[in-house]
DNA sequence: ATTGGAATAT
DNA sequence: TATATTCCAA
């Protein structure tokens, strides 16, 4: 069946023409019904493949059933059976999806909480097609992330400027090169860890889990759930976050965060 | 034996 | 500098 049928009849400003994940699978929460039939038309006009539940309970049933599989879960800040924050925070812990956030106002206080629960991103109501058209992003970030698979990890070098690592950032004439690799040699090319936020994120959720003094290296790779990782990983990891100039200069900048 | 973690290497 | 690897004690 030939489903798609001149789907190459995009708009000029999507510029990504190779492909726009049409069947976005989207898990739409929200506790207003009319609302949620806004959101859902919205995405659907986006040529996504939007899924609606009006309360966390069910989204979590959902999700954990994984009888659905899901690429982004939108979600209203407000809700009545679930604290929407404990949501994002299971589902950042246990299937690690992309969250994004949806308010009626652009509360600052709600959006810091939010990205500090791990949400990917926040939109306000009234939420445009246009905003809806670019959660794929998202996705397509975290699949980046998540394959790591870069020679030295400097592709995320946004996301370890937003941590403040040392704000000197080597803007050289370092043209990341598209190598694709291809199978034909065995792909064990000792690949780096890249430590990304989403797996700092986890690395301190599990030690946060854990509880300080107890965690270990393996017990914080179990509870973290990442194949590519192994307790070296974590071990070094754990090793170079504990240094006191380290830590002393994390809660440092944290503190600047919040505020 | 296996693990945590400091020391050392890349 | 960031991450990997080595090495040793528990």
């Amino acid at each position: 069946m030939a489903a798609m049928d001149g789907d190459q009849r995009q708009m000029m400003e999507g510029a990504a023409e190779d492909k726009f994940p049409d069947g976005l699978r989207v898990l739409a929460v929200d506790d207003d019904c009319v609302c949620l039939k806004v959101l859902h038309n919205l995405l659907h006009g986006c040529k996504y493949h939007p899924t609606t539940v009006t309360d966390a309970k069910t989204a979590l049933k959902i999700l954990r059933s994984g009888k659905e599989k899901f690429d982004v879960v939108i979600t209203d800040v407000r809700m009545q059976d679930m604290d929407s924050f404990k949501l994002l925070e299971l589902i950042r812990l246990e299937m690690d999806l992309p969250v994004i956030m949806l308010s009626e106002d652009c509360d600052k206080k709600a959006v810091t909480e939010g990205i500090n629960h791990g949400a990917c991103d926040y939109l306000v109501k009234p939420v445009h097609t246009n905003e809806l058209k670019n959660i794929w992003q998202h996705v397509e970030r975290k699949r980046k992330s998540e394959a790591i698979r870069h020679i030295s990890g400097d592709d995320d070098d946004d996301q370890r400027a937003q941590l403040g690592t040392a704000g000197k950032s080597n803007d050289g004439a370092n043209t990341d090169e598209n190598k694709e690799n291809t199978q034909a040699s065995t792909t064990q090319k000792k690949p780096k860890v890249g430590w990304t936020i989403e797996l700092h994120t986890k690395f301190m959720e599990a030690i946060n889990q854990i509880g300080l003094y107890r965690a270990t290296p393996k017990k914080i790779l179990e509870m973290m759930n990442v194949d590519f990782l192994t307790r070296q990983n974590v071990s070094s990891h754990l090793q170079v976050y504990f240094r006191p100039s380290f830590f002393i200069f994390h809660m440092f900048v944290f503190h600047l965060f919040i505020v």
